[in-house]
DNA sequence: ATTCTTGATATTGTCGACAATTAATCGGTG
DNA sequence: CACCGATTAATTGTCGACAATATCAAGAAT
């Protein structure tokens, strides 16, 4: 997951500033002044405005011409949108990867979910491991789909956003075991050579939690203040 | 389709580079020199670096520090993982539409494929328009689905992409008729509200597409030469 | 009191120059 | 003749300064 260094001051910026979108620390629609980061970060505004720049590629902010750039903002349609789309699209990988995986890999995953069971049983499933246990499975089989433009999409840019999400709304899953139980299940028909089955399996297992996420949004669920 | 006017420097240089890589004036895998493009378009390399990093944000090119960037190369196999994808996210966007799109917006495109079949009849098929037509139509849908990120996605990177290899490639579907005939089925679904049924269609449509592409590929079929 | 005009201020957009790094050239050596 | 190393050339990365535009505030007119 990790990027190697980055070798330039603007890649260094990007970096940084992507990663506090993600994590949070930046208020959805608040406005990046250039002077500022650019003295924060103490370098010029160049490299500064060509990582905004770059930013504005991945629709992270939103810049308006005269005016400055803006932090995008963050709505919980957006992230029911984010989850259809995962629906689709994680179900293809599935489908893929039935046919690409290589058996290490599916053993590997077998371990891994071993290691999540374990730290699920210690911290009696609301851990945040799991949180990024959980993302760290889907990564792997979208990885394993052996197709580079959907991994460049799911774990390029809405992986990103997802996260974003988690950090914001606390989106944290209440239902650990069931979901370990489906994960166990989509690997099990990866191991099948099943493809039609795990796509199912996947899309059904994204459209329960985005049921569930949907359920307390309007259950007078809101986001946590600015 | 149209942007609004570009305001400054860096979005003009960004549009027309853009549109540059799209319309296949720039070989893949090519360099692109900054010094030699600022002078071309008569500015400064300021606001010529920074569009390069706005495209670097959209895949269109890949820069490695202090070395230079270049443009993406193309492959046959990232046209068809792009199939893929299209797929299921185009089914999903059937699924939506048939749920959000209003009766003016299903009439609407009752008439616009009258009009394609006109000059489909007109051109005998092989019209440069029954592209565009055909790419018009998917828009729509994708624009009706009610999904932004959705709209985003597809209509933003993917697209761009689709139309780069059909001007690379010359990937004319050489099967209006049949195309002609599974769009009306598609939309007589949108209009019966059948989600369910507009997926699985557009699904179908898709794929076969992917599958004479596929074909075509392996039987010896060559990209032009840069 | 409200709205429009007008100026002051701050922020963004652009440029040219300099520093850092890579690519290329050229000369030397086995 | 092939291969390697050092110097040179070219390209990229960074900076500070200036110009253009938008935002804000104060004041005048209705």
């Amino acid at each position: 997951m990790n990027q190697p260094e980055p070798r330039t001051l603007s890649d260094r910026v990007f970096t940084h500033i992507q990663r506090a979108i993600v994590r949070g620390d930046i208020p959805g629609g608040s406005k990046l002044s250039e002077s500022g980061l650019a003295e924060q970060y103490g370098n010029s505004r160049g490299p500064l405005r060509e990582a905004i720049r770059r930013l504005e590629g991945c629709k992270l902010v939103i810049r308006e011409p005269h005016s400055g750039t803006r932090m995008v903002s963050l709505s919980t349609e957006e992230l029911l949108d984010i989850y259809h789309i995962r629906e689709v699209m994680e179900g293809l990988a599935c489908r893929l990867a039935a046919a690409n995986m290589t058996q290490a890999q599916i053993d590997d995953m077998r371990r891994l979910l071993d290691q999540h069971r374990e730290q699920s049983e210690l911290k009696d499933g609301v851990a945040y491991f799991q949180q990024e246990g959980d993302l760290d499975f889907h990564y792997r089989i979208i990885s394993a789909s052996g197709n580079r433009k959907l991994v460049e999409l799911l774990c390029g840019e809405l992986y990103h956003l997802i996260r974003m999400y988690r950090y914001r709304f606390s989106t944290q899953q209440n239902r650990p075991l069931r979901a370990f139980t489906e994960h166990q299940q989509i690997i099990d028909a990866l191991a099948d050579r099943d493809g039609e089955l795990a796509e199912l399996l996947m899309r059904r297992h994204i459209r329960v939690s985005r049921d569930r996420l949907e359920e307390r949004i309007k259950s007078g669920f809101e986001a946590a203040p600015p």
